[in-house]
DNA sequence: CAAGAGTCTGATCAATTGATAAAACAATCT
DNA sequence: AGATTGTTTTATCAATTGATCAGACTCTTG
């Protein structure tokens, strides 16, 4: 058949570099996601929470499994952009106080957009194509790059010597859990994980553990 | 209507206390909801597992979401058992080495049965029937306890003075993470989650971080 | 204004979902 | 043997799923 839905045919113009639209089906597709999972979000919901019609995604989006993609991809380039800011002054690989930012503002992203931790640790569990594009596309470089991070802090002594693959899910554990479950902190504990406060007392809490004790530098 | 489907009507007799069919279902949906969610998991490929018809599940359980709560009970009641062998040495408040070995013993559980950890983090993520299920009957006693053990041990000196609650999540984060995510891991990584080793290894490191370098316990 | 490309919606598709009903099978007891 | 009770399956239900299509709406451009 000759015909694609209007869209699909000749791939996107791109003219103003921004699509409202499509950004508001995107920032649905994170929410939705992250707290029901792919199978569990259906795409009238998706629609209903951007506002739109349901066959809007499919003119969007080739497929769901695409628009999970974009929502992927969306939260990876959030966190890049709010490390990169840090990691900057880590290239150096002596910097441990700045290696030591990086983890702050790596668990402070996760306060803020906890939803990335929650769509990787539904795909991480079972392989499948949206594993494979999440770990061939994203987590890959974000561990080799924790990895040598951790591996100069370990060498350095600033850091328990600790094999890195295992800093690497400590950290990725200790960091986020709090606020991956907010939900349920709420109702466990008398904490609220949305709160300033508690986000840095969660990224102290951290930093002690890693570094021992010091002189605590708040971020952001 | 009088008739009810054959089981419902009377609760069951439980004659034998254990039923193979029922055991194998609830193991097939330990691993399948574990795997795919709630919602991901669907009731054909659920016995298409336990290797029966799907009405099966329907004689055996109310519903599916009865079949996800006997799922549930079954995961907590295993960990119970593992912790109690443990606790019990604890109770009384200062035994800073028992506490040390209940964590340990934490750790090894949630390699040997990742399925738990993973069934939590998809219900704590947003409120609903089965976040209160999960909580009220199960969560919140484990959180109790976590949070009084982990008061002694900041008590006693034998652990950073950091609020319980965040003891508890930077726990529950860095213990299970890496076997939550273990097909990931194995990608990521060269370790292998499910090997002995690599469970004590990690064992080890959370523990160093949090009681600083000691000699080493090993456990089961 | 008319034309046309781009955006969006209502109606509808086959496939799959959880659940039920009725009937087949199995086991025990008289 | 026949009857009864408990277990399992085949056939089927209405509801929901992701996706498609044709048409309506909005723009800009001529």
């Amino acid at each position: 058949m000759i015909q694609q839905t209007a869209r699909h045919g000749r791939e996107r113009v791109h003219r103003t570099s921004s699509d409202p639209t499509r950004e508001r089906i995107v920032a649905a597709a994170i929410d939705l996601f992250s707290e029901r999972s792919f199978e569990g979000a259906s795409t009238r919901e998706l629609a209903a929470r951007a506002g739109v019609a349901q066959p809007l995604l499919n003119y969007h989006f080739r497929s769901k499994d695409d628009l999970w993609r974009a929502a992927v991809d969306q939260l990876f380039a959030e966190m890049t952009q709010a490390l990169d800011v840090r990691t900057a002054e880590v290239v150096a690989d002596g910097d441990v106080a700045g290696a030591k930012a990086v983890i702050r503002e790596f668990i402070c992203f996760s306060a803020r957009r906890p939803q990335l931790h929650r769509m990787i640790t539904q795909e991480s569990k079972a392989d499948g194509p949206r594993m494979d594009y999440l770990v061939d596309r994203h987590v890959r470089p974000v561990y080799e790059r924790t990895a040598q991070i951790m591996g100069t802090l370990v060498k350095a002594g600033a850091v328990p010597d600790i094999p890195v693959e295992h800093l690497y899910y400590i950290i990725t554990g200790a960091g986020p859990t709090m606020f991956v479950h907010g939900p349920e902190c709420r109702r466990l504990t008398s904490l609220d994980p949305t709160d300033d406060a508690v986000i840095q007392a969660h990224a102290d809490a951290v930093c002690l553990l890693l570094f021992g004790p010091h002189v605590t530098t708040t971020t952001k």
